[in-house]
DNA sequence: CCATGCTCCCAAAGCGCTTTAAATTATGTA
DNA sequence: TACATAATTTAAAGCGCTTTGGGAGCATGG
């Protein structure tokens, strides 16, 4: 069933069905009501490719994620996922999710940007000089970053977390508990947020006359198993030390693995805080030792995320340029004084 | 950059241009790589809605992502699409992922089928008599199905793992190891896994003229705090279980958690099974006693229906109607011999 | 009675591509 | 040299929708 159909089915043009269909306002209410009936009772649902084509729309937005065999998944992704999700849902709108070989993501990303099968394109992780950033510059498509991009102007949309703040409070919290000996367990050291973390440590300890050691960082992929490797070779150190600053609650999972195994008591031997971006399966309050966390959900971020580009697509705007979100500190049983 | 401009830069006509880049036998060679060279200058890319419209192929899979607002997001949801991408990279594939809520799925997937976005559906978390196969056979559009349909004819395409022996298995192991009083923590009763991996159990301990009572099976969405609270109620029975069996890794989280705050011994007072979906949060390898499994990797399963999808909208085929894997039950120290 | 302004509705063009049917050019054969 | 045949190329017709530019039909008012 197309529009030729239908409209020849009501003895109409397929002008007026589709301004029908579409809201316009010169069209008669009663011949209205009649096409809507009938498009309940045909099941008729326009081709999407053929608006598409026609108005240059598409009601989607597009993403890239990075993908390839032996690539681990990451649950960040999901979580965010299922954020955009929740608002998309409700403007009809829907995602095209390209896959890309991690090495291949700008060209992947262009490709998506001129198939003509999105709207609007939103990107994560970001790098310091991400070069995604040029390349969407250039594009004339509205995007979302979320995140941010060290060493780029802030000429682009984005929302990101305060991470440098949130780093800040949480080595301040741990400072005032009368630790010297601070760790940091970072994600990858090009990635944006893992560069505002450890600014946010350095500034704390700096203010103290402290500094953050080589030893005592760690750059890594942010899964349990790294988090246990990093924590075990912080336990070997000649001055191991008492205070952890953890950039997620699934490196945390490892790390505090590596604490246990070593007969050290979380919250009194080591205290640790782990940035929590609210995953369904780590909860921090569930922890046998509950974690204290800098917080803000991940899945939050994905529905303003969504809401913003779809409120561009449609003119629902304007929203601000920039958001910048702060992350709760929220104190539990993983912190303690500094053992003496 | 469209086809138009590119052949007028060419001198060609569209049609010849067009065939040249579908690799159609009947252009000269000489002309095709001309054509060829230009498109890298230009880095001209044809318009996906056009494509579309033209030939009816989107060269995307589609697929219903059940959300809401407060509906917790799933992790073997991303495990799953890793797989699906890490297949479809390779055949330029992508997906179009409709958000729908939970209770609008069978109209969100027919709303997907006909708009004309994808060439192919793909659906999961199958239920008993499931609405949505009804609906999906009527379409004359390629499917396939992750799981089954209990109680429907198997009369459509299909891969599955094999839960009925896998948790036969898995019971049959315990009942050697001389338990009596088992547990089933299983997911929610509508959905065939869980309905298969019941009968499984039941099986296995009716041979030994044992049966599985109603106190001790769990039927609950697969998190860690029903996984928390099921074990909770079951440690509290008068003749508490010794052996229980456990439809997911998270749910066996919120479990162990359970059984540590009672002061018991996994692997000594009480031994646990639970099935591996190969997260990469959860491996059974690293919990404090690693576990015992029946293991299918997700993410496989993903990568195979991909490879499947894109082999039957491609004509790559054929492949056989129907797939049942084995789960591979892998012994660790969270079983041991029954207390006595 | 005719110009004016509405309200509705329609024919046809166009979005950028593929593909059918036909035209043109090249090649081979008698 | 002429003609059949093969090798290339092209014009034009869609694919299913939106939208531009009119055009009926009808009431209003001078």
């Amino acid at each position: 069933m197309n529009l030729k159909q239908l409209s020849e089915l009501l003895g109409l043009s397929q002008t007026t069905v589709s301004r029908a269909l579409n809201g316009y306002p010169e069209v008669n209410e009663a011949t209205r009501e009649r096409v809507l009936r009938a498009v309940k009772e045909t099941g008729y649902r326009p081709n999407k490719a053929a608006q598409r084509l026609a108005t240059g729309k598409a009601g989607s937005i597009g993403l890239v994620m990075p993908t390839a065999p032996g690539h681990q998944s990451d649950v960040h992704f999901g979580e965010f996922l299922a954020g955009l999700g929740e608002e998309s849902v409700r403007h009809d709108f829907h995602f095209v999710i390209t896959p890309a070989h991690p090495d291949d993501e700008v060209a992947a990303l262009r490709r998506l940007a001129i198939s003509g099968n999105v709207d609007a394109l939103f990107i994560a992780y970001m790098r310091g000089h991400d070069p995604r950033l040029v390349m969407l510059k250039s594009l004339s498509m509205p995007f979302i970053v979320h995140g941010r991009s060290f060493g780029s102007e802030p000429d682009y949309p984005y929302l990101d977390i305060d991470n440098e703040a949130a780093f800040y409070d949480a080595a301040k919290l741990l400072l005032q508990l009368g630790h010297t000996r601070f760790a940091l367990m970072n994600g990858p050291a090009h990635l944006d947020f893992a560069i505002r973390r450890k600014n946010g440590v350095v500034t704390a300890l700096g203010e103290r006359g402290l500094e953050l050691s080589e030893d005592c960082t760690s750059h890594t992929p942010m899964t349990d198993e790294e988090g246990l490797i990093a924590m075990e070779r912080f336990l070997q150190l000649p001055e191991r030390p008492t205070a952890v600053l953890c950039s997620s609650t699934v490196l945390a999972l490892g790390a505090i693995r590596a604490i246990n195994q070593a007969g050290l008591k979380l919250g009194e031997d080591i205290s640790l805080i782990a940035h929590d971006d609210v995953l369904p399966l780590l909860k921090p309050e569930n922890f046998s030792v509950p974690l204290t966390t800098t917080r803000s959900s991940l899945r939050a971020a994905g529905a303003r995320i969504a809401q913003r580009l779809i409120g561009t697509v449609t003119q629902a705007g304007p929203f601000p340029e920039h958001e910048l979100w702060k992350a709760e500190l929220i104190v539990r049983a993983s912190t303690g004084p500094a053992p003496r």
